[in-house]
DNA sequence: TAATAAATGTCGTTT
DNA sequence: AAACGACGTTTATTA
């Protein structure tokens, strides 16, 4: 334990000397707590580009699972970074304390050299909560595979996820005459991009000419130059939106879950 | 000043109660300072999608442009954030201290809300130093333009990011025996995507069938579906490492730097 | 504002 | 391991 005396698990250096820090962070690193370092430091990287940031004050966080990032006072993204399965070494010398990250993977290192330091916090973190993301992709074709009305009144899923030449046909399915209909699911509003993505998909079933085949795209709304384009090629268009499905998905559960307490 | 009596332009909070977490989170993000909390909180996000994380123990960052992320303490990416330009509100009541980050583009709202805070750091960040990247694909463009036999001996360039209908072509210029040549340049290997790039440029130059036009495409080297893609629209590779063109630029700086010091 | 391409993109999945 | 597509991609650039 870090502190056995008071029996908590983070430990928080106020403007250390490099020495107090070092030992923390060593320490810290070895017993894969989560470290954040603030201070004065210049940072190298070489790998698969290779840059310099000339010395400034930032923050760095070292985590656990080898991830580390350099975050300037400004911007969401970090400066200089290393993603997860990293490893870490700390040296002190010359009035300078330096972390080397080193990654296998494509023999990428980043080294962070601070020559003074304003905070440490070594932090045992307990985080076991769990992530939802709703109105994804992925909800939205759940949403059509499972309420297929909302697409159009006939509408029969047979496949998702149908792998064809060009990549994967989010649904496949027959209209209510029993035409074959490919549909490209969009989160998004459908950029010209995704019309070309559809007509991809459709090629591959139109190797015969007389056989008639529908290509729907669903997004919640046409991008500016899509609605011609899509028009050219002969695809329709169905908006839905996202959070419409998001809560078709909530009352599909919420309807489970009472079927599950009335049985 | 946060401290006047002290003349320091940091402020750590071990532990503090919400209350004082609050005061200097308000206080902090109003005077346009950096504020890293650490503490046990959920996390809400509506927008594009929408989210929802569990209570669990992170590291939350505030910037003074409005950018602000949570991390978990594994992970290279923050779970939730919210880019620069948004805006802070923080309240505390029920003995729970909330971050509301508002940002009105694509009106999106990010809530932390915490009920008990491990650290709070209000930073007063100086950070000048410049930032230099090396490799990237504009550098493997100069160094073209700089030396361009390293493409092909003979080849004089023209023009760089020449705007055409799709795009911008990376370099356009002759060969020895003045024909018309496009470049496009990546710094990873070429993917097939990269291949129909350059064909949508070479398309824009072949309204004359006549006319001879030669595409070629630079990159490290050639991915897997991209060599026949590439041979079947009689298109040419030519394999340069952003590495060596890196060198190149270093070489030609390290040489107008010796000539100004013998004139 | 819309469109287009780059990124040390990262990340997951599938071959 | 390589390839492919998605991402709340973000970001810069330019019409």
């Amino acid at each position: 334990l870090l502190e056995p005396e008071t029996g908590r698990r983070n430990k928080i250096l106020d403007a250390p000397s490099l020495e107090k820090a070092y030992r923390a962070i060593k320490t810290g690193v070895s017993r894969h707590k989560t470290v954040v370092v603030v201070g004065n430091c210049w940072v190298d990287y070489e790998g698969r580009a290779s840059s310099r940031l000339e010395p400034g004050e930032r923050i760095v966080l070292f985590k656990s699972d080898g991830s580390s990032m350099v975050h300037r006072p400004r911007d969401y993204a970090p400066v200089n970074w290393q993603p997860p399965g990293s490893i870490f070494r700390t040296r002190l010398r010359d009035d300078e304390l330096n972390v080397r990250v080193f990654r296998r993977k494509d023999n990428e290192v980043l080294e962070v050299t601070f020559d003074s330091i304003a905070l440490v916090a070594i932090l045992d973190l307990k985080d076991s909560g769990a992530f939802y993301l709703y109105a994804s992709e992925e909800d939205m074709k759940q949403a059509i595979l499972a309420q297929p009305d909302i697409l159009e009144e006939g509408f029969r899923p047979i496949t998702s996820e149908k792998p064809v030449a060009p990549g994967f046909i989010d649904i496949l399915g027959v209209d209510r005459n029993n035409v074959l209909t490919l549909v490209e699911i969009k989160r998004k509003p459908a950029t010209k991009e995704a019309v070309l993505q559809l007509k991809r998909y459709m090629d591959v079933f139109t190797i015969d000419e007389n056989r008639e085949v529908r290509g729907i795209l669903v997004a919640p709304e046409l991008a500016r130059g899509a609605q011609k384009m899509l028009a050219s090629l002969g695809l329709e268009f169905k908006s839905i939106s996202p959070q419409r499905c998001s809560e078709i998905l909530k009352s599909i559960k919420t309807k489970q879950l009472s079927d599950f307490f009335q049985a």
